[in-house]
DNA sequence: GCCGTTTTCGGCCCGACTGTTTTCAGTCG
């Protein structure tokens, strides 16, 4: 059973022990949840190397939740969860998903109407049944059947690079208007997530009534959910979700920090202001009615006995524990990149010219940039063999005598075999600067086979760089079934760097595995993937990537000059 | 049901907005 199928049945419970208005258990069984989705590896890989004991590593399981996964693992079912269910026969995941309906709404329309699923929710709420029930009314039937009809539009969360230019926009609208003195994008784009569900905007201003009256009034808004004096949630045509917030500017850092979350993060800090006997909410931190901080985040940190924790790291996942000991990591910084290690150009599937990639890496201040192309395997692309490899080479040369300013190093994305071989051969690799592998076909080998293979490649003297380790492409294509564990070993043994893939439908590797690398003390670069002059801005998502995988500068060797680059590779 | 450099028992984040109510419960983030 996979972690998202085990992490579906416990949040179900959490929904079902919600109806039941059982203390605490919800948010346990929730946060148990949150944690089997946020896993790195399978749960049952788990269980079946530690066990029960290994399963109680897992945060937020204990003994009894513990056994509950076990059961799931070993049966497929769990008796606890289909009790939970008999009493109250409905689809509580799917009713819960529609904006405005929780736990105690299912149940009531399950004892009153009799409704089990989102049809019978939308057949009763045409009839006019809802709106005759206690507590509910005409408001609420219509906007149960809105609620239904974003639903079927499926929108859910957005790849961060496909709604960050609207978010900017939205943005700089915002900070145009006389009365804001400050706009701020918070939430889960300022942390820089891979994906985010809505985006959220912070504002400063003393006549929030004239921002909010603008903000519900845009062009792209096609339903208002909530409008208040200081907060408002839009739905845009795309399907996202906006929320507005306007805070006074003496709750600013308070507002954005609590704003910017993650949820885990902001719970846990106000854990030890109450450790503390300090209150925290988002206008500031508080004894008593007296407020102690919340102008700036920095400050806020700094009352609670911590460093300042980057948005990048805000997940909960030890960087709390790391502020208190002044142990956090140096992160990389945006804009310290130096090169660029894959770009691809007219010679097969990109859009523009040597020479114009060049040209755009040296607007954007880099030193150098590799070229490299597909190779034969990728037929589609024209793909070079080596004759058009060689050809290629003697290009660069030449243009490289008239190109000043930007080291043009030649490279190639050279294809993995099935077999774990490389499909050019090594002689011909060897004149390149800068061989970077990849697997671009047989994407669902067994994991076993999968492994072996790309630790084969690794393991070629001529195999620089590991390029876009898990193939994965953000809701579209799984990653390829590969013991990241292995290929990280590999990388610390051979010496082959791996690859941060900034092209914001990849971001591959992702956050962990860049956290488990650094930990083992494997190398990595950041590239851009470029297929057109325009993608080679993309390199902040892979910079943003590295830090929520809390690389520092040292740990991505594209941030050093051209020739201590070269000296970091395996054939240098 | 989980968790612990104040705790193995006694805690468990905090507030805005809505819709339905005459003072609040439910939902959401």
């Amino acid at each position: 059973m996979r972690n998202a199928e085990l992490a579906r049945i416990f949040r179900e419970i959490a929904l079902y022990l919600e109806m039941k208005e059982e203390p605490f258990k919800p948010r346990a069984y929730g946060k148990v949840a949150y944690s089997l989705e946020a896993l790195g590896e399978p749960a049952a890989e788990i269980y079946k190397r530690g066990g029960l004991k290994g399963l109680r590593q897992i945060p937020g399981v204990g003994e009894a939740i513990a056994e509950k996964i076990e059961e799931l693992l070993k049966t497929g079912r769990l008796g606890y969860y289909e009790g939970l269910k008999k009493e109250v026969p409905v689809d509580v995941g799917g009713l819960t998903a529609i904006e405005g309906v929780g736990p105690k709404s299912v149940k009531l329309l399950y004892e009153q109407l009799g409704i089990k699923t989102v049809a019978d929710l939308e057949r009763a709420a045409r009839a006019g049944k809802i709106r005759e029930l206690a507590h509910f009314g005409e408001k609420m039937e219509q906007k149960i059947l809105k609620g239904i009809e974003f639903l079927k539009q499926g929108s859910g969360r957005f790849p961060l690079g496909s709604v960050l230019p609207l978010i900017t926009e939205i943005e700089q609208r915002l900070r145009a208007l006389p009365q804001v003195e400050e706009v701020v994008v918070a939430g889960s784009t300022r942390r820089w997530k891979e994906t985010v569900g809505d985006a959220d905007i912070l504002a400063v201003s003393r006549k929030p009534e004239k921002v909010m009256e603008f903000f519900v009034a845009m062009a792209e808004v096609v339903d208002i959910q909530g409008r208040g004096k200081t907060k408002s949630t839009v739905k845009l045509q795309n399907g996202m979700d906006v929320d507005l917030r306007v805070v006074p500017g003496e709750s600013f850092g308070a507002a954005l920090n609590y704003f910017t979350g993650s949820k885990d993060h902001n719970v846990a800090l106000r854990r030890i202001a109450q450790d503390k006997g300090l209150k925290l909410n988002e206008y500031g931190l508080f004894r008593g009615s007296k407020r102690v901080a919340g102008k700036t985040e920095e400050e806020l940190y700094k009352a609670l006995g911590l460093s300042f924790i980057p948005p990048e790291l805000r997940e909960n996942q030890g960087e709390i524990e790391a502020a208190k000991k002044g142990e956090l990591p140096d992160l990389v910084g945006y804009g310290e990149l130096r090169g660029d290690l894959q770009t691809q150009t007219t010679w097969t599937d990109g859009a523009n010219s040597i020479e114009e990639m060049a040209g755009q890496a040296k607007r954007l201040g880099l030193e150098y940039i590799a070229i490299t192309d597909h190779t034969k395997g990728l037929a589609m692309t024209g793909g070079s063999d080596e004759k058009k490899l060689l050809k290629q080479m003697e290009a660069i040369d030449k243009i490289s005598r008239s190109v000043k300013g930007v080291k043009i190093l030649k490279g190639a994305e050279v294809n993995i075999n099935k077999d774990g071989t490389l499909d050019i051969e090594d002689k011909v690799l060897a004149k390149l600067d800068v061989v970077g592998i990849a697997v671009h076909s047989h994407f669902n080998l067994a994991r076993r086979e999968m492994t072996e293979r790309i630790v084969r490649a690794m393991r070629n003297p001529q195999a620089d760089i590991l390029f876009h380790p898990t193939g994965r492409v953000i809701q579209k294509r799984e990653p390829y079934d590969v013991d990241m564990d292995a290929v990280i070993r590999t990388a610390k043994e051979t010496g082959t760097v791996l690859e941060i893939d900034a092209y914001p439908d990849r971001l591959d590797l992702k956050d962990e595995h860049v956290r488990k690398a650094v930990a083992a003390g494997v190398k990595l670069v950041i590239d851009s993937d470029a297929h057109s002059v325009n993608h080679m801005r993309f390199l902040e998502f892979g910079i943003a990537q590295a830090r929520r995988g809390w690389a520092e500068k040292k740990d991505v060797i594209n941030t050093r000059p051209l020739k201590e680059f070269l000296k970091c590779l395996k054939r240098a």
